[in-house]
DNA sequence: ATAAAATGACCATTTTATTATACATTTCGA
DNA sequence: TCGAAATGTATAATAAAATGGTCATTTTAT
């Protein structure tokens, strides 16, 4: 009926996020890396879309310091789902 | 001087919004493990906030139809970030 | 234009997530 | 209350992500 988004195609969206936020900092992959005492192919992996741990994402996110943001829309969606579930 | 969030709590806030969209749809965790083609320890793990792939998140959420709703946040995050940055 | 830095790709190894299974405990409906 | 379903826990085997290294290509700065 209609086009449902691939899970592929989101990764790619994050990936492309996470080099915008390193971009930003003027750091190169191998400087992120090493501050987030990961390795560089695993930066480059989340980057280009590959898969890769929800540990990853977020200690990238922490970095950028949008790891607050984040949990802070978490939480707001769960307020919003069990409000939006009690009306029936 | 100031706290920052834990990587740790926000992986027990994305599992607890996980639970909340699964029982929101009554189905049990081995339901869900099965519509994924995943096993039931994986939805588990993701739940109870310990480590998991981006992918079995991902497939969660397009299971529970919110799967568009992220990647268009993402999106927005992506183009709120250039603007951002080009005003200086 | 050229050199240096950054990125993408690849490979072998190590580490970790996933799986399948079994069992203990909790939750919940009859 | 009682029994069944759901959930949490544990373990061994397997699949997949992370690592560290090298090399080719692209981007960037000089």
């Amino acid at each position: 009926m209609f086009e449902s988004i691939e899970i592929k195609d989101v990764k790619t969206e994050i990936g492309q996020l996470v080099k915008l936020l390193r971009k930003s900092r003027k750091l190169s992959q191998n400087d992120l890396a090493k501050s987030l005492d990961v390795s560089r192919t695993t930066i480059q992996n989340l980057e280009l879309g590959r898969n890769a741990t929800i540990d990853t994402l977020l200690k990238v996110l922490k970095e950028m310091e949008v790891l607050e943001q984040l949990n802070d829309e978490i939480v707001n969606s769960k307020k919003r789902f069990k409000n939006t579930k009690s009306l029936y």
